[in-house]
DNA sequence: AGGACGTTTCGGCCGTCGCCGAAGCGTTCC
DNA sequence: GGAACGCTTCGGCGACGGCCGAAACGTCCT
């Protein structure tokens, strides 16, 4: 044992189907209970505080107690980009796809990327704040423009740097059902949240599935001129 | 059972000790043959024969005949990207670092990653590159300016798109040693292979490793500005 | 043709690990 | 205090999968 986390273990621990349910129900970004994150893993309560345990030892994911709950989350923006990555490789391949049923329909058409928007959505908001010249996305990069910060600023979006913890302002993150990037870092993350916190998307129940609400859907006319991108 | 499935199937695949060898074998972006990759895996050649065929089953890499060899390399940047991104996780954790050898200096200080460079040198590169406003690197997004293109031109940098492939121009990957962005994309393996041309950099023996010859130290100071990056 | 070499296929062994039932520990509520 | 609840630990079962030896297949060399 000379190593501690070599990339053959960490890929084991994601590599079981149950820590890979575990995983996925985190990617929302939320802390889940122990039970919640049984439910999702499709296995028992005892099997999945097994699996809890070896992926908190390995850094995978984080543990906070509250009361008689245990509430667990991904550990890092690394460990949620991995995935993610892991995802986009998965959903390549020459193999059929399965018949997609309406739950899988609405993810891809909105759904939450660890802690930013993804899907249709998440492509048409970096969509929109390119054509309008807020941002510049030099291929898969990108900058906020002096535009796009009075207009982030107009949204109410605060972008400033969180305590010691250096993360990119403006990431893409390639979206594993629509093959495009979409935006991650802290603009991501600021602007989903404050999508939320306007009313503007709500979640759609056990699942990372966002639905669109009325005032959302003005607000996304009148501040980004997204018009319909639901399927 | 949403996207879960494939997710830890990709993961399980990777997530064997001899597999992990072999595709860490594979991600200095050239093709070995089976039973180098043997050499690499540490078992048998009819073990390392059955991985290989999962990894091509699962389209993780590619193979191409040639005479009674088989060549593999990586079916493509994104299961790179996948790879370097667990790497990434992988080094993370609070465990007691390994001694480490010669043999890890040496790849710490300079080596390639899937097609560009990586390690103390890679950063270096992307750094002057930044510091001359050849390039700006929005955070952990990039652009090339147009004095960045006139130098790419003069070092005898082609940026042309190949074939089809939409691969993104200036990419960044994150540095699992040095836990910085160093420049990956289009223009993270036309430097790569454009300092391999001019001599710049050696392979060292069985290893990602890279030399700095001569040639490339006067090279690098006189167009990059960089001195000695070495430990 | 014969032999060396690179690679794959087959068969059987064995260890690892995921799984659940039962039981134990800590917290909360009445 | 006692009961319900949330979560974890323990023990034993079962199976999936990695491993190698032997052998087959294809290619190249002389």
């Amino acid at each position: 044992m000379v190593s501690g986390n070599t990339l053959a273990e960490i890929a084991a621990l994601i590599g079981d189907v149950a820590r890979a349910n575990i995983l996925s129900a985190l990617m929302d970004g939320r802390a889940l209970t122990a039970s919640e994150l049984a439910w999702h893993s499709g296995v028992s309560p005892q099997t999945t505080s097994g699996h809890l345990a070896k992926l908190s030892e390995a850094n995978l994911i984080a543990m906070t107690r509250q009361g008689r709950h245990r509430y667990y989350r991904l550990a890092s923006p690394e460990v949620a980009q991995a995935i993610e990555a892991l995802m986009s490789v998965a959903s390549f391949g020459p193999k059929r796809h399965r018949p997609l049923g309406p739950k899988d329909e609405a993810l891809r058409n909105a759904r939450t990327c660890y802690d930013h928007l993804a899907g249709r959505l998440g492509i048409a908001v970096a969509d929109a704040l390119t054509e309008k010249n807020y941002i510049v996305l030099s291929e898969s990069a990108g900058a906020v423009t002096n535009e796009g910060q009075r207009f982030l600023c107009d949204l109410g979006i605060d972008l400033q740097e969180r305590r010691g913890h250096h993360r990119a302002l403006c990431r893409t993150c390639l979206d594993w059902s629509e093959r495009r990037p979409h935006l991650a870092g802290r603009l991501g993350a600021a602007l989903c949240a404050r999508m939320f916190e306007l009313g503007w998307v709500e979640r759609i129940k056990d699942s990372r599935a966002l639905a669109v609400t009325p005032t959302g859907k003005s607000g996304l006319e009148e501040f980004f001129g997204i018009t319909e991108q639901s399927s």
